[in-house]
Order: structure tokens, then sequence, then C-alpha cells
DNA sequence: CGTCGGGTTGATAACTTTCAAATTTCGTGG
DNA sequence: CCACGAAATTTGAAAGTTATCAACCCGACG
């Protein structure tokens, strides 16, 4: 019997209501802990036949590499979040999985989610809905990088994290911690390091938020929300999932 | 019992090896059969309890809109693709669905899939990696938006499209039908249409493709591979799917 | 201390958009 | 079969955004 929640049952029990049966069986699958030091790939593309894992401290990115050195950050992922779950339905990882902190993460083999899923078709739905959600993610980052400016790019990533962040308590309405560096922001938001370091410095001029020493504040929610043409209805409140 | 096969059945079976039981599974979903008509919205953003569709004749585009009208293409689908799977989930639909030609899709109640699963647990491992490929492209995309220029852009997107047509007996290595405007290549590819009618003169005056009356030509596939950056095991072979 | 990885700033270059206008294509009705 | 209007394509010129290059600063760390 434990107090404190691991952040995915708190995620998915805001979604849905967890029998105590599924809450153990939620708590079952974080046997198999392992640690990853930051900074040395988890996953890297091509690899085949890797497991999935939930992020349970810690935060890391998805990430693919071109041939030039460029790189593209998909996602970031923090505690709550899977990570290569498509790596282990296509038996081959398409992306690269960096720690950015040092990682806690709990091993999980393709049979632990079937059996899961057998024995909770309510916890199936939740995972689906909790990989559905990451794809809306993915969409939104590429509506992010296609049509919006840099600045409104900028202020919609640090709002969506910030909802994430709230979703599993690790973030308020005033900040939340953020271990990125101007790189990483760069490399996710399709910009060059300098340019993101242009963009900070104008949403704290704007007095919309700040972002330095990794700690976020956000100064003026309304105002961001209406700089970045954010959805709030996007990840808080996404309809009624079961019914 | 027909002698052509759907695309979708095409597609599955490039990837399982379907018994004649399956292939009838199949077959029975394409009971419910609508048309529809161009530019019209099959599905927008906000609308609740979608059913999915497959495709089975004509083209659409998976798009969303921002405040200020601009709007970026998510992605096309093509004869054999499903329509809003993710909008089943969510009971909300977050995109919206264009068809570009007039369109032939087969209605799909979360039901019917259900049945359908439970009937064939290879049928649901096809389905979902067809899913997972749907995903593995948005990816791509973000990809190609943040970190390729416009050229390499256009070059990468015009072979996924190839291979992806290639797979449902709708292209060759020479070219294919491509009901697309400038303008819808500038929404997907994150550009103006004024810069995507540049860039396909650059490609064609490079001797790389062609892209005029609704046809796509190519000319150079090894160089266009070459320019693209692109991942020839991207599409066409992802590893084997079921061992 | 000396170095090294961020972070910050200015100057310049490159790429892409925007605006405007001409040209071509295509569907429709005469 | 032709004419007409709407839509799509094409091109030039100018403006705007973002990248690149080059310093410089700063705090952490051996």
């Amino acid at each position: 019997m434990q107090s404190v929640q691991s952040p995915l049952t708190r995620k998915l029990g805001s979604f849905v209501v967890l029998s105590s049966a599924e809450l153990k069986t939620l708590d079952d699958l974080h046997r198999r802990r392992r640690n990853f030091v930051a900074g040395r790939d988890l996953m890297h593309q091509g690899q085949t036949d890797q497991a999935a894992y939930i992020l349970s401290d810690g935060w890391v990115c998805s990430y693919k590499l071109m041939r030039d050195g460029k790189r593209q950050i998909v996602d970031f992922q923090i505690p709550g979040d899977f990570l290569g779950l498509r790596s282990v339905l296509f038996h081959t990882a398409d992306h690269n999985i960096e720690p950015i902190t040092p990682v806690t993460a709990s091993e999980v083999l393709a049979s632990d989610l079937i059996d899961a899923f057998a024995s909770s078709p309510r916890l199936a739905t939740a995972v689906l809905w909790a990989a559905s959600r990451d794809e809306a993610m993915v969409v939104e980052h590429l509506v992010s990088i296609g049509r919006r400016s840099a600045l409104e790019r900028t202020a919609h990533f640090f709002l969506e994290l910030s909802a994430r962040l709230k979703l599993v308590g690790l973030g308020t309405v005033e900040g939340y911690a953020c271990p990125l560096s101007q790189y990483m922001l760069a490399d996710a938001l399709g910009l060059s390091a300098v340019h993101v370091n242009r963009v900070l410095r104008e949403l704290r001029e704007e007095g919309l938020l700040t972002f330095q020493k990794g700690k976020v504040t956000i100064h003026d929610f309304e105002k961001l929300v209406d700089v970045a043409d954010f959805d709030r209805t996007y990840l808080d409140d996404y309809g009624p999932l079961l019914r």
C-alpha cells in the first residue's frame, strides 16, 4: 500500500475512475525499474526489439537526426508518459530517445501490457487514450512549426508544457521547473538557438513569461493564450472519455 | 466474390498474409458506402461522435485551422487509408477532413472494428500497424517542416506520396496522378503558395521531377532521394511486422 | 585559474513571405 | 465550338523573418 501515486496513475486517474484492482495493475507495471544518466541515448533509430518504458522521474526527449547533423525534437516526455510504444509495435525504433535529466523509468514488455489490458479493458482504453493524446500533441507541434511565428510557437510550447505538468502535479498556474537548454528548445521549435534566445527575451519584455535558470514563470496567462492561439480544451478537457 | 481487391486489403496484404476468412472480414467492413463531393468538409473540429471511414476512392486531406485563417494540412489520405480513427477514440474530432476529389468511403463504426478485431487478432495487429504508420508519417512531416529547406521538404513530400501510392497500385517509379493544387501543397508544406511555385520550378529545372496538370513525373529518383535525405526503409520496408 | 557549455548580443546573409500583376487553364453556358 | 469568368499558376520586386557568424559574458567544475 503506497501513499504516493505514480505520475501515470495520476494522469490516467484524472480521466478515468480507476478501481483499486486497476490501481494495483498499474502499480504492477512499475516493476523492473531502470535508471539512466542524462545525455546518453536510451533508445536509438533502427534499434530492434526495444521494450517500452513508463517514465516515472526526469525528462527525456524524442528526436530524429538528419544526415547533416541537424535534429528535430518531436516531443519531450515527462513523468507519467510512455516511451517508445510505437517502437514496440514496429519491432524497430524510428526515433531516438535521450534523457535530459537523470531518469527513472519502468521497463514494460509487450506481454505486460497485453496482460494488463486483459485484466482491465478500462485500462486498455485509458492507455489508448494516452497514446492518442500523444499523437494529438505531435499534430499540434506540426501546426505550430508550420503556421505559427517563432513567438507564437514558443508561447504555445510553454503553455502546452504547463498543461501537461499540471496534470501530473509538477506545475501550477504560476509556473514550473523546466530543465531544458535553449539549444533543446531550438531543436524542438524548429528554430536556431540564437533566435530562441531573442524570442525568450521578447516574451520576457512583453511581460508574458520568463524562462531562466531552469524555471518558467508565467506572468500573464491570458495574454499568452491569446498570443499562442492556444486551445484551452486541447489537453485539459478532451471531452468525456468513457461513457 | 469480387475479383478486385480494395486498396485497404491490398495495403494490409502487403504486410500480413491474410487468410480468406480475414479477407472476407475486411470486405465486410466495406458495407455502408458513402459518397462525398469535393470541397465540402466530411468532418470538422469539435464535431462529436463521428464514425471513422475507410477511404476507397479519391483523396482527402486532414487539416487544422488557425484563428487568423491560416491552415496546416497534417496529411493527405489516399485510397486504403483510415479517416478519423483518433476522433472515434476521443468522441470528438480534433481536426477537419476535406475531400479533395469526389470520394467514396465506407463508414466504420467502433463496434464494427471491435467485431473485426475479435474475429482476427492478426487483423487487429495489421490495423494497429497502419495507425502507427500514419503516426510515423506525421512525425516525418514534423521533421520536414522543422528542419528541411523548402526544396528538400517538397522533394521529400513527393517521394513519400510516391511510396504510398505504389503500395495501393496507384503509382509507379515513373510517377503518379496527383490532384493537389499548389495552395494545398503550400498548406501541407508550411510554405506560401508563391514559394511552392518557385520550388516546383526549381525541381523541374534541376531535372528532378515535374508536377503539372495533376501529374507527377519523377525524372531522377536517385537524385531526389539524395536531395530529400529520404529514408528508403521509411514506408517500403518497415521491418518484419508479424513473426 | 583555465576551460567549457550555456546564454546574450550585434551585424550580416539567406530564405521565405507578401503584394501586385500577368498569364494560363478549365468549366460552363451560349 | 467559342466566349467568358473564375480559379490556378507564374513571375517580379520589396519587405520581413530567421539563420549564421562572431564576439563576449558568466558560472560550474576540475
